[in-house]
DNA sequence: TTGAAAGCGCTAACAA
DNA sequence: TTGTTAGCGCTTTCAA
């Protein structure tokens, strides 16, 4: 039962093994006869090639992968379906890598590399503080899509894709204030967070700022870390304690659609109605949040636009085009029902 | 900017090629003082091995593959998290593979065990009509779990883990039953469904049957196959249309607890209430059900001891133990407020 | 149109 | 404790 290889297939069918790679491989210079001759006895036989051995040999491949960290997250499901999509047209062959909650994407992105022979890596999610001096190292064009963008702090020398969170947040937030809520809580990122979360909650700071109203710490309520993060739980359990409190609002900013579920659900379990008692207002735009009741009123980021932006970078990018491009992405502020005007007495 | 191999590596530190090969695998028989002195020029020249040549040459690995069928489907992505903690206690190392929505889960396999050298491979969803032939070829151990089980037609040469979706769908809806409703509409699968499917809709057939309840087609809503399977959309518009019929029923099951949550909307959106007007029923358990309002009312499957159960099986087939049994565990039907007991007189 | 042969980068005997 | 060497299974010159 030891594995059979190009060599065993060459011997039956009495040619030399290049005969048999050319017969795999669709070589134009093969005899049409002979490769059916051979891929039949591969067929009955139940010959597979090993890749290992395919990867090794060759000099470079076609293949661009696709690199998530965090492969459980709702939002980058969405993503991916929309990547398969999307390169299906293109003439490379991709591969769809998850990388551990405990591995370093970097270090992960180099082995594969290696190992495949990558022409290029989208790299999804992941890389908060990435080191610029490993991915460098890569030796072939990445782009980064959905990592936090830090205004303060612009990327540069490298390809990437996403959205202003802090501004995008900020959107969101004003929306509310023009909406005349003046008590808005946010249910924010972990206390320590310096991703997406901190980004968020800067931009409902500014929000808050420009439009005249005073920061309360209070309304601030920080996810659980001991709970997974922006997960529904999280969101139903802080919106909980904020309910169980004596703070007062009149409108919860959940800075993620899925723990706006668990808020969702927090409120009705306090006797209290979306969007009468609370206005929510969620960020994401995940297809499901049509589906809440009240549908959910939410800043949705623009996937298919990301998808096919960084496709493109990265095309240009590996056909020796520009290595230094960061394309911001504007979000889409999606007026449904869980937000409601209030009146100047509130 | 050439890659760098072992043999650069072995220049520079003055050595041959082998002893720096022992450094990187941490090889009993090394001295010490060189491990370090070779490890520390790796890290200095950034050299990664290569996989590929890795993986030639081992005559084994201690590597089991996790292969998915389907990534975007959110019961297995509950799963995935499991795994990803049960699999971190044995001394195995493992790789989540992703198969595509076009590809052939058993070719897949087939190549990977190859290129890979594994030890084993769980198969997660997928192989509704797998070829058994194809899949021994594999020459190592496999279970397959949570893929559709037959009763009609018992597997036999194989690890599997399941639940018997018949059965427990009988016990969704003989709970539904017994708690008055007799007019049960069912969100069933596509109609040429050959999977959990059809076997779902078997159980409520059946359950109809023994509680003396007439069978009616046009209670049975089927899945639409122009929407993504068992989606949050296909729930939403199959049950919208089965509100906008005239068709008459207390309660719906749901095969699928996200479809569960479009057809609440549907609901809602038809100014119904649940239970009131419409008990629903879900299947899958999903953690988010709980989040729903009110709480979704549904048929857990046993996901950590299907996670448990599959890695144990695996473990033991391949240290040389049984090859072939099938284990199939109890779902669990969790009650919550979707589901209200009718009068005798409705 | 085909076959022989050289290696891809690594591990694992075997010798030293 | 180390170095030399023979492949792992394949692709790809090169020559026939």
């Amino acid at each position: 039962m030891s594995a059979i290889t190009i060599k065993d297939i060459a011997k039956i069918c009495n040619v030399g093994i290049s005969t048999v790679s050319r017969a795999i491989n669709d070589d134009p210079g093969i005899n049409k006869n002979t490769q059916e001759r051979i891929l039949k006895v591969i067929e009955e036989y139940h010959y597979v090639p090993n890749n290992s051995a395919r990867n090794l040999k060759m000099t470079e491949s076609n293949t661009i992968a696709l690199l998530i960290k965090g492969i459980d997250n709702q939002f980058f499901q969405g993503m991916l379906k929309i990547y398969e999509e999307e390169l299906k047209k293109i003439e490379y062959s991709f591969l769809i890598h998850a990388v551990g909650e405990d591995q370093d994407d970097a270090s992960v992105a180099l082995e594969l590399a290696k190992e495949k022979r990558l022409k290029g890596i989208i790299f999804l999610g992941g890389l908060i503080n990435y080191s610029e001096e490993k991915l460098n190292m890569l030796g072939i064009p990445y782009v980064l899509c959905t990592v936090a963008a830090n205004p303060e702090k612009p990327r540069h020398n490298c390809l990437s894709v996403s959205i202003n969170d802090e501004k995008e947040s900020y959107k969101a937030v004003d929306y509310l204030c023009k909406k005349g809520h003046k008590k808005i809580a946010i249910i924010a990122g972990k206390e320590n967070d310096y991703g997406v979360g901190k980004l968020r909650l800067e931009g409902y700071k500014k929000a808050l700022e420009d439009n005249g109203v005073a920061y309360d710490a209070s309304l601030v309520r920080y996810m659980k870390s001991e709970l997974t993060e922006f997960s529904v739980a999280n969101g139903y359990q802080v919106t909980k304690e904020l309910m169980e409190s004596s703070i007062d609002c009149t409108a919860i900013y959940v800075i993620s659609d899925l723990m706006a579920l668990g808020a969702y659900k927090a409120v009705f379990e306090a006797g209290k109605k979306i969007p009468e008692d609370y206005s929510v207002m969620g960020f994401d735009g995940l297809e499901v949040t049509k589906y809440f009741h009240p549908s959910l009123t939410t800043v949705e980021q623009p996937c298919s636009q990301m998808v096919k932006h960084s496709i493109e970078l990265l095309m240009d990018a590996i056909d020796g085009g520009t290595e230094d491009k960061q394309i911001l992405l504007d979000a889409d502020l999606q007026e449904r029902d869980s937000v409601t005007e209030i009146g100047q007495g509130a």
